[in-house]
RNA sequence: GCCGAUGUAGCUCAGUUGGUCAGAGCAGCUGAUUUGUAAUCAGCAGGUCGGGGGUUCGAAUCCCUCCAUCGGCUCCA
């Protein structure tokens, strides 16, 4: 007999060999029928698979992320199940299960193509081999034994996975006529898989290695009901309606003109008056922290970019240097600020008492992105960061750091993003040459960053290698509407620059010391910040900030005096409004403002006029009745402060 | 850059196998209506069907190529 635990803390004695599956047998019928996955001693297995030993058990139903895991691995066993009946020869690489759904990455036989024309039958096929019950049967076999399988089959890709693999350690699942190498864990049998969607197809290497082939992806997303594949269709449509690139067309904020080139935004009136109100929000928390404001021109001297090591790293990804027609001196569009913020710094000596200081610029930069990467406005080849970097000494660092996390915060805060994770990226400790400086500095660097994020009450997720060159660093990321995440705001530490531009303070023992820089930007640009806003707020952006608060909506034309005479007063309490004077019915000037995402609609007729008043609608809340104008004025005035307090 | 898809009026989209196929709605303009909380009515005007080349008696439709966009891959100071 063997002992369980359960997660309550229980206790049940069972037979050695018992599985995931009979346990859950023992407690309910209708439980038993709903586990796709287990953890046992934290590790998830089989729901099928005996148990030996004592241990603590987790029984996982689709619910759970460890159910879903298997629930969707299997679903790519049987997709490429399917993908061998259509395409006989084809080459698995990989098929893991993504954050929502799975994939698989095939190498098609020569001369095969596949498009979503054929996601149809593939569907059905799957359903078909789903619906007929097949068991995923587990089972051991020596690394031999699998390599054989393998180089019979031809299939390069499993037997380069296999090379890496321990022997004794190395298993395979079947269901129906397919056997995957495979880790697991997987369904007890197809049948649990009721609904299945193939998404889109796309290219990607081998390992993810652009020197490798390109297989074939196909994404896919599965449920155990069809109503839940239902309603996630529904979301993936709610979610395209966010799209930025969507709704920054409908509002007129932004857009792209062949003629100017891809991936350069043109920022339209409204756009710009938006984007402005963000940087006087961001400017003015700034000043309350000390920063001062610095400019730059928007190129700089190739040997700048040469001294600060960016040029050897990035050069090649750059827009090509411009050169001076006589003396032919080669100039670079600005990628980055911090060159120039260096030699700022170095304008003039600096003594221990003058740090830190806070340069702050709201600089447009230009970078070569790929044709294919270019995103809306959250991928684009010039865009303005909201740049800052503080020089400071050591023993200031992680004050200076921890000064920066709650700017961000508080912007966030404000700007009411709750749903953001934090990742702190540390250098890769086996490929220290892809970084510059000191193993000492960077060292230091990487604890303090992690004591500062701690100490904030930040719950961060530590990736190696995903430091920048020249320091490790804390990345703010949120999620998009289409759940793509994006990096926001960053903080950096870097030890690096200021010994590239050998800056230096007077100390108070009378020597010559080197200053520690932190770059950072809260939004990270304005560019992609607007993004992730327009789609957080679906363009009702708060009322502070919206280019047009209130729209006045005079109920004919006999009461456009009126409504002049209101907008005039409004405008006297600083509140944005205009008048819709269209010759149109007042529910059509209602549903065409409501559409623009206008917070305020402001209708008035001969009521008002007689008693000097305003009707006020509420975006989102209908009439709120009567106002006296002052009434109003105040109401709004109350709205905005609370907003930004 | 790579893989796959898309590109018809300012916007959203029709256009069957190549043969009155250049269309609709909204937006725009003109006029009528003078309007009370999510679409008043009528008329007019809008396009080298992404650009270029080819096949054909004939191309929005088939082929090639370039450009842009979309979904991914790689990259991201």
């Amino acid at each position: 007999m063997i002992k369980i635990t359960f997660p309550d803390g229980k206790v049940r004695e069972y037979e050695s060999g018992v599985s995931g599956f009979d346990i859950a047998n023992s407690l309910s019928n209708s439980l038993a029928r709903e586990v796709v996955a287990v953890s046992l001693n934290k590790e998830i297995i089989d729901a099928t698979r005996p148990i030996l030993t004592d241990g603590s058990i987790k029984l996982h139903k689709w619910d759970d992320d460890e159910g879903k895991l298997a629930f969707w691995h299997s679903s790519a066993h049987l997709m490429a199940e399917a993908l061998e009946s259509f395409y006989p020869g084809i080459k698995l690489g990989i098929g893991p299960t993504i954050e929502n759904g799975f994939y698989y990455d095939v190498d098609l036989p020569e001369g095969a193509t596949i498009s979503e024309n054929d996601f149809g039958k593939i569907e059905q096929k799957m359903l078909e081999i789903a619906r007929e019950k097949h068991p995923f049967v587990r089972k051991e076999v020596s690394k031999q034994e699998a390599l054989d399988v393998y180089t019979k089959k031809g299939d390069e890709y499993k037997i380069e996975l296999l090379s890496e693999l321990e022997d004794g350690t190395i298993t395979f699942y079947t269901q129906n006529n397919f056997t995957d190498l495979c880790r697991g864990p997987h369904l007890p049998d197809t049948s649990f898989i009721k609904a299945i969607k193939l998404l889109n197809i796309a290219g990607a290497y081998w390992r993810g290695n652009e020197k490798n082939k390109q297989l074939t992806r196909i994404y896919g997303v599965s449920f155990p009901k069809q109503k839940l594949l239902d309603d996630y269709l529904i979301l993936l449509e709610e979610a395209k309606k966010r799209d930025h690139r969507k709704i920054g067309k409908e509002l007129e904020l932004f857009y792209f003109s062949p003629k100017v080139g891809m991936g350069l935004p043109l920022w339209l009136p409204k756009g710009a008056q938006l984007r402005e109100r963000l940087e006087a929000f961001l400017k003015k928390v700034q000043v309350e922290h000390g920063y001062l404001p610095v400019m730059c021109p928007h190129i700089g001297h190739k040997n700048l970019y040469v001294t600060s090591g960016h040029y050897e790293k990035y050069g090649k990804d750059s827009f090509q240097p411009i050169k001076t027609p006589v003396e032919g001196e080669e100039f670079m569009l600005k990628p980055m600020n911090c060159p120039h913020h260096c030699e700022i710094y170095n304008s003039k000596p600096r003594s221990y008492k003058d740090l830190p200081v806070r340069y702050a610029e709201f600089g447009t930069v230009y970078r070569y992105e790929q044709h294919g990467e270019l995103h809306g406005l959250t991928r684009v080849r010039g865009f303005t960061q909201d740049d800052a970097h503080i020089f400071c000494r050591p023993d200031q660092l992680k004050d200076e750091f921890k000064k920066v996390i709650d700017i961000v915060l508080y912007i966030f805060k404000t700007l009411d993003f709750k749903d953001f994770t934090t990742q702190v990226s540390l250098r890769d400790p086996n490929d220290k040459v892809k970084y510059i400086g000191s193993d000492e500095n960077w060292a230091r660097a990487e604890r303090e960053i992690q004591e500062a994020a701690a100490e904030k009450g930040l719950k961060t997720v530590v990736e190696l290698g995903e430091a920048a060159f020249y320091g490790p660093k804390l990345d703010f990321m949120v999620k998009d509407a289409l759940g793509r995440k994006w990096q926001l705001g960053t903080i950096q530490v870097d030890y690096n620059l200021p010994e590239r531009f050998e800056l230096e303070y007077k100390g108070s023992d009378n020597e010559m010391h080197r200053p520690v820089m932190i770059h950072r930007a809260p939004f990270g640009s304005m560019e992609r910040f607007v993004a992730v806003l327009i789609e957080h707020t679906a363009g009702k952006f708060p009322l502070w900030l919206t280019p047009e608060q209130a729209v006045i909506i005079p109920v004919s034309e006999k009461y456009n005096d009126y409504a002049k005479k209101v907008l005039n007063l409004l405008n006297n309490y600083d509140i944005r409004s205009l008048i819709d004077e269209r010759n149109e019915k007042v529910g059509r000037k209602i549903r065409d403002n409501e559409l623009k995402r206008i917070p305020y609609l402001i209708v008035v007729g001969e009521k008002e006029a007689e008693n000097n008043t305003l009707s006020v609608r509420k975006q989102g809340e209908g009439d709120l009745g009567e106002y006296k104008i002052e009434d109003f004025a105040t109401r709004v005035q109350t709205e905005v402060k609370n907003l930004l307090a």
